[in-house]
DNA sequence: CTATGTTATCGAACGTCGTTCGAGAATCGA
DNA sequence: TCGATTCTCGAACGACGTTCGATAACATAG
């Protein structure tokens, strides 16, 4: 380690993941690892658990080794949150490969943020470490430009392609992020249902004076039993809508 | 303290807010704090230094008291936060009080929106914390339902109010947060300006193969001098015209 | 002025977290 | 067989959120 380049860390050399816990004769003496193998189970504590409890030792148990281990693969935790997000946009882009050949570029483009919102309001832990680089990460990037070949094909200035894909991304996140957010009990207890839920805050909103907050009261009825991937679709319908006019009534 | 409701905790009998340090006389013994001093502290140091630099001990530093202190106006630092969240949004309840009486209900809208962007970009640490219930905070409610009286102009279903005002605030809260999320250098050092930071993503978009990212290289041009706020102008006016054009032909 | 109860501050400690370090086990190439 | 590399892990460090109990400051009643 005099003068070469940065250690080559986690690129397990022999190729296919070893995730086993010890050899198989002899008595398990250390754990065995791999990039794989840690990536893939800190996205199970996340799922699982929600984002506080990705810790390096619950990791470590989870893995049946020590913590320091995990250090050989990642350089600290920053760099474990960047590569279980793009561990999960692998995902996306596997599923969204279809969406590029319709007639309706508009409708390939509903297609994969669609997609995208579903990964994501799944995972709320996945939104907030999402938008620390939307396109740093390679998976993040690949989709970025996938989004935007959809746009390419509606003709439009480049810097209406820019903004109209910044938009539509954004949109997704910011509702994504927006609407996994609920339950302390729901989900983990799964004590109170969601509508049970949503009714109690809906009650908070009727006791409220109608003259102050008569917005509130016109729409706590579609709150207390709205669907979240409808809430979605809707204002996505709304945005590509006004891209669609966009496209047709060129500045 | 025997069956009485819960401590009316940082409720300061005295009304006005109390920062100083001490008596004017005697020689200083404790410090004296206030709610108000409390959350106000906490936001400057959330606006000077991001999200890591607020702790406890930091802010009793600031204060120039003791750690335990704080827990007598907050019960952890979720409670913190959430105050502090609120603290900023009352800021842009004042900003967008005129916001209200256009002839033109969208453009309305549009202001407040742009407001609110405006206040979120420049703290990157609200925007994650913004999400954490978009109206359970007092003033995150009066916001929705300002946002809400616009759109009832429109004379729009419930239904698609509801969805126009969920879409309109996550848009803003999603634009934001991906955009309030860049420098280490750049705002905390000084060293790099904002141009070179974008030149250096411009200049690996463009060695990417064209052939696999075209996209990329379309708009690379485009990102390598865009201006945050026309970015988030330009997706907002997407979304306005879409909802514009739904209030003009109802289904 | 003293006594008493409430309001508010704070030093010290606890347990957990991310991270570092160095020893040493396992594996590979020659 | 042996040296170099690859990988694991126990133990420790400092910083963090949080709790507890002692006690100072203040308001009021007698």
């Amino acid at each position: 380690m005099t003068a070469g380049a940065t250690q080559a860390r986690g690129t397990a050399r022999a190729g296919a993941a070893r995730a086993g816990a010890a050899r198989a004769g002899g008595g398990r003496r250390r754990a065995s690892h791999s990039l794989e193998a840690v990536i893939g189970e800190a996205v199970a504590l996340l799922d699982e658990a929600g984002e506080p409890a990705l810790t390096f030792r619950a990791l470590a148990a989870r893995l049946g080794g020590g913590v320091a281990s995990i250090y050989w693969y990642v350089a600290n935790k920053d760099e474990l949150l960047d590569r279980a997000t793009d561990h999960v946009l692998a995902g996306v882009l596997v599923d969204t490969e279809g969406f590029t050949g319709s007639p309706d570029p508009i409708d390939d483009l509903r297609a994969i943020a669609v997609s995208l919102f579903g990964t994501i309001v799944e995972r709320p832990w996945l939104a907030a470490y999402f938008m620390r680089d939307t396109a740093t990460q390679p998976n993040g990037l690949l989709l970025y430009e996938r989004m935007g070949q959809q746009v390419l094909r509606l003709g439009l200035t480049p810097r209406q392609s820019f903004h109209a894909v910044s938009a539509v991304l954004g949109f997704v996140i910011g509702i994504a992020a927006d609407l996994g957010q609920q339950p302390p009990q729901e989900v983990l207890d799964g004590k109170v249902t969601r509508d049970d839920f949503l009714a109690r805050y809906a009650a908070e909103w009727r006791a409220l004076d109608p003259a102050a907050y008569p917005f509130l009261h016109v729409v706590v009825d579609e709150f207390a039993d709205h669907d979240d991937a409808d809430q979605f679709r809707a204002g996505l319908d709304l945005l590509l809508a006004g891209l669609r006019l966009q496209a047709q009534n060129p500045d």
